[in-house]
DNA sequence: CCGGTCAATTGATATTTATCAAGAGGCTAG
DNA sequence: CTAGCCTCTTGATAAATATCAATTGACCGG
């Protein structure tokens, strides 16, 4: 394991409250893995032998039903992968996929249970991370259930960082049809939303986003901190 | 506090395994109350003063967004309700409501909070608990997104405990609304989605509802562990 | 530089789901 | 017992969303 990445994993809300010596028996037998896109971290229905933290890169948790795939959520470094498995020794509920090059910590899960049953202060890091991550996705529920493809597409718009400069555009910086599947629609109705966006200001060009109306857009959208905002 | 109501709460895998001292500073403070159907216990955005416990009756969990709303979550006996913003003291994401006569015991959220910094047994068992919760919003999640409607009103009837006996019919213990919010649909939409279901053998007169061919209804709704089993 | 591949878009159409309206049946308060 | 209210159901229609098909355009390897 490299020791740049230990400092960056330290610093994590999971891990920052924990003792030196329960964090070095943590590290210990953990290593870092460098993938390329596409390759597949662990698939639903498996039983987690790692805890997954994402320090390059991005992963895209997924789930399938059917023959259907969808996109659950997109986890951008630094972050923990579902650790409401690996806690509960339970199978994954989600796959998780790499979506460009990405360096990735594994964690083994029995030293992760045994750290968390020995330290209070992990312990009580650990509900703040589960609490948080729970409150999320009830946020997603809300989401799903109370608005319309295009209205998602609105506030999905505005919580992008950077939006609200006037200074210029923002990138996509995912493939559209993954935004469609995070979003809960089909690609060709993503691309039909964003024109319809048109009429509240948004204008896109290829990945290049910007929102020249924010009031209208806002109008339209009307967002609300309970369900958009992701620090609550 | 009625003593009666003392061990059932200390039956809970909350409490189980946390010290005598400390559940009873829990529970010191604590009251019941008996509320009529339909009395809402709070609301979205409001503050979490008090950690509730339904340990009679059933509550529902529900969202607004611009005027409408929907069903999260039905809460049955004995179960605690939304610990995540307790524990976070950050304002509810939903709101809750009787929907029957129901006995809720009140903790003071102060008092969780205290005991949970300091009991590492009940640290850990929120952490179940917690994950248990995460767990759940994400088959509902995938439910909402990888299913139609009326798949999801298939597997919710096969969900339900006694369907498998052939013994006889099941009572549909909610208002059909309700369930029809909660299975993200509209009323008119489940009772359409109960005939198309007279294909694959579910009979329905008002309340009672009974699988006659059971492996019909599981070919149509192909349940899965993964988003079916609500004890992993 | 060219050809191939694949994501994105657009149009046409089908399916799903919601909305509006009306009527049937059951429960309850007076 | 009955009037009124409310839920549930059904039918007709509208809106939202998905599917299928074809084209465009960007990127990449040879």
């Amino acid at each position: 394991m490299r020791p740049t990445e230990i400092p960056e994993i330290r610093a994590l809300a999971l891990f920052r409250d924990m003792s030196d010596d329960q964090f070095e028996a943590l590290m210990r037998a953990a290593y870092v893995q460098t993938l390329p896109p596409g390759i597949e971290l662990f698939h639903e229905g498996d039983r987690p032998d790692f805890l997954h933290v994402v320090v390059e890169g991005s992963v895209e948790l997924f789930a399938e039903w059917s023959g259907h795939e969808t996109t659950m959520q997109i986890v951008q470094p630094v972050a923990t992968i579902i650790l409401a498995a690996t806690l509960r020794d339970a199978p994954f509920l989600m796959s998780a996929r790499t979506l460009e090059r990405s360096h990735i910590v594994l964690v083994p899960s029995d030293d992760v249970r045994q750290v968390f049953a020995s330290d209070g202060a992990f312990a009580r890091a650990v509900v703040g991370e589960l609490a948080g991550c729970y409150r999320s996705m009830v946020k997603a529920q809300k989401d799903l259930k109370l608005r319309s493809s295009t209205e998602r597409l609105a506030n999905w718009i505005l919580r992008q960082d950077g939006i609200a400069d006037r200074a210029g555009p923002i990138t996509i910086d995912l493939e559209k049809r993954k935004l469609a599947s995070l979003l809960g629609m089909t690609p060709e109705n993503l691309s039909r939303a964003l024109n319809r966006l048109a009429d509240h200001g948004v204008v896109v060009e290829g990945k290049e986003l910007q929102a020249s109306d924010l009031p209208a857009l806002r109008r339209f959208a009307r967002p609300t901190p309970l369900i958009d905002q992701h620090d609550i």
